[in-house]
DNA sequence: TGACGATAGTTGTTTAACCAATTAACGTCA
DNA sequence: TGACGTTAATTGGTTAAACAACTATCGTCA
């Protein structure tokens, strides 16, 4: 069975290293967005809940619409919600005729955060690819809506 | 002042776009390693421990070492081999000379549990990447390292 | 009407990353 | 020797993501 772990040293290797890149680009562009957002008291996913919010002209948005939206429904949003209400950055009111669901609008003051928030974090962004020139970035885009696009069957 | 809005909006949208997809794309990557590794009752963070490790013959490796080779040196490393050491997979001692430091080693079940995951991980890896051509894998790998080569000043 | 299943949101639990602060041990130097 | 700064690791506290389990509400259908 040894030459299993073999047959595929040199593909692994070259997949692995993708992989290995890919991550600490991440990490690299998290740590970025995140030092850009302390001065505005907001975490990365605390921002593109704002962010989502902001792009909606003041209609209120629904937990699961805002969970799909982001990196995908769940419970997380629940506490995301908690944190910025608590912080007066968001509102939360149930609906009259079907309970269940809960209404989240960005707050005036909500919104004057995320104006002053967003451009500290396009700069961010532009820093994180600075030495990408413009063919190369949207090369890379399209590279990794590749990736993810490979959605697992689940 | 909703012009303010617009003034980055073409460059902005493209580098955004970029960003976007990085962190999608590593998410994604990052959940199917996941999956693939919970038939092994390992977490990512786990599992490239455990595969530093393995890497090396049997010397021990010190926490400021290991936390070099992964994100970053700090407090995740005692906490990460904790859980490892708990369940068995790795060994903590004391070095006799300079009693401030701690040798890590990885143990007999923690060896054969890495070699058990990491077929499976690496078949993960080729299954997120399967869409990408060999040529294009070590294109993005590159266009990524260049992403992530542009260190913050800090 | 009232039971049943589905849906929206929440709560509980574990793991992890980040930062700050702490403990313990070392080395140096007066 | 003994005070002082440094280094290695740990602990504390907040936020976040993943998963399961739960609550409340709704719709439907017998």
């Amino acid at each position: 069975m040894s030459h299993v772990v073999g047959n595929t040293s040199e593909f692994a290797s070259e997949t692995s290293a993708a992989v290995r890149a890919l991550r600490a680009a991440s990490a690299h562009v998290e740590h970025m967005l995140a030092r850009a957002l302390e001065a505005h008291e907001l975490t990365v996913a605390q921002f593109a809940v704002l962010d989502v919010m902001g792009e909606m002209k003041d209609d209120a948005i629904q937990c699961s619409e805002l969970g799909r939206r982001l990196h995908g429904p769940g419970p997380d949003v629940t506490r995301l919600l908690d944190r910025l209400e608590s912080g007066g950055l968001v509102a939360r009111d149930r609906d009259q005729k079907d309970r269940r669901v809960v209404h989240t609008r960005i707050t005036e003051l909500g919104r004057s955060v995320l104006q002053k928030a967003r451009p500290d974090v396009r700069t961010a962004e532009e820093q994180a690819l600075a030495d990408l020139p413009t063919e190369a970035r949207r090369h890379l885009t399209s590279l990794l809506q590749d990736v993810q696009r490979r959605c697992p069957g689940s």
